[in-house]
DNA sequence: ACCTATTTATAAGG
DNA sequence: TCCTTATAAATAGGT
C-alpha cells in the first residue's frame, strides 16, 4: 500500500523508519539497547550453530564495542586469509596482516575527514556538483538552526542566576572515551574447538 | 528460574535452549535464518545510530559471511589500532608494535576530526559553550553563503536538471564453493555519497 | 532503569 | 530454500 518496499522494520510502540535517528539522546538510547540485542544474537548464533563470530562496533562517538566467541585475532586472521584467497590475483587484502596498511588507512581517513570538513566550511566547493551543493545546503541549514537553538538555550540559562545550588553537572555529555572499549568474549566451546593455549602470534 | 544466568531465550513455536543444535539439518536451517536476522540487525544499528560495524561469521562448515557498513578493512584497521592502544603493555595485537604511537596519534586525530564534523553538522552541541557556539554560527553562515553562491553560479551555467540521486545499497554477494563468502557492504562518505564504484571488494 | 504495547524474529512443519 | 503460523524476543516511547 504505502509506497516503499518494506524498508520499515523494527520494534514496538511504534514502527520506526530505518534512518539515522536525529535526536542525540534517543540515538544513544537506541544504540545501547540494540547493541545489547545484537551482541546477544551473536552469542546465541555462535552457540546454537557452532559458528565463529567477530562483531566489532564503533559508536558514532568512536567508542569501541566488540564480541567474539573465540579469540578475535584468530577470526580476523581467518577472515584475512579468506579475503586474500578470494582476491589473491589482486592485491593482498590485509596484507600479511593489517600492519602497515593501518597507517596508510588512517592517513587517508584523516585526509577524507579533512576534505569533508573543508566542504562543510565552504572552503572547497570547486568541483562540487549541484546535487551535492543542495545536500550541503540542507546540512548547513539544519546545523545552523540547531546551533542557534542551542545558543538561545544557553543564553536564557546564563541570564538566570543559578536558582538551585550548583548541581555538579546536570547534563554531562557522554564521556566520549576515545579509547575506552567494552568487550565480551567467550572462550572455549564444549565440543570442538580445542583451543590450545598459545601465546604465539601467527600473524606477525 | 532456571539455574544459570538466563540461558533460556529465543523465538517461537517453542522456546529452545541456547545450546549447540545436534541435528545437522536443523542447525543449518537455524544458521541461515539467524544469520539473516543478525545481518539485518547490524545494518539497522549502523543506520539508526551512525555506527561503524564489522560482522564476520564463519559457519561450522567454514563458510564465510560478513557485513560491514563501511569498508571492512577500515574498520578492522581501526579495531587493530584500538586494540593495540589498549594493550600495548601486553602483546601487540594484530600489529607489530612498530607504529603504535603513530597509530594512536592518527587514531585520536580521526576521533577529533569526527567530533569536529559532528559539531559542524550540529549533531553534538551539548556541552559546547557559548563562545564556541557563536564561532560555529559564524562558520556555518559563511559556509552557507558560499554554498549558495556556488549553487547560483552553477545554476546559471548548467541547465541540467538535477538528476535523481539513487542510493542503491551496494550489497555484494558472492558464492563460490568452499571458500565462498557473502558480503554486504553499504558504504560511503556521509557527505558525498558516491559509492557507485565497485561491486566487489576493492581493497587497498 | 523499568514498563508494556507493538513490532520482529523465528521454531516447527509443509 | 521458501511459506505459514504460533509464540518468544526485541524494543520505541513513556515514566
Amino acid at each position: 500500500m504505502a509506497g516503499r518496499s518494506s524498508l520499515s522494520s523494527s520494534m514496538a510502540r511504534e514502527k520506526i523508519k530505518i534512518k539515522k535517528i536525529d535526536n542525540i539522546t534517543a540515538r544513544q538510547v537506541t544504540f545501547s539497547k540494540r547493541r545489547r540485542g545484537i551482541f546477544k544474537k551473536a552469542e546465541e548464533l555462535s552457540v546454537l550453530c557452532d559458528a565463529d563470530i567477530a562483531l566489532i562496533i564503533f559508536s558514532a562517538t568512536g567508542k569501541l564495542f566488540d564480541f567474539s566467541n573465540s579469540r578475535m585475532k584468530d577470526i580476523l586472521a581467518r577472515y584475512s586469509a579468506h579475503a586474500n584467497y578470494e582476491k589473491k590475483e589482486e592485491e593482498p587484502f590485509l596484507e600479511l596482516q593489517l600492519e602497515n596498511s593501518n597507517l596508510a588507512k588512517l592517513n587517508s581517513e584523516v585526509a577524507d575527514k579533512n576534505q569533508e570538513l573543508r566542504k562543510l566550511r565552504g572552503e572547497d566547493l570547486q568541483g562540487v556538483d549541484l546535487e551535492e551543493l543542495l545536500q550541503l545546503e540542507r546540512i548547513l541549514e539544519g546545523s545552523l538552526s540547531r546551533v542557534l537553538e542551542t545558543k538561545m538555550i544557553e543564553l536564557s540559562q546564563e541570564r538566570k542566576p543559578a536558582l538551585l545550588l550548583d548541581q555538579s553537572d546536570t547534563s554531562t555529555i557522554h564521556e566520549e572515551g576515545q579509547y575506552s572499549s567494552e568487550s565480551i568474549t567467550n572462550g572455549g566451546p564444549p565440543l570442538t574447538e580445542d583451543d590450545s593455549s598459545d601465546t604465539s602470534l601467527k600473524l606477525g
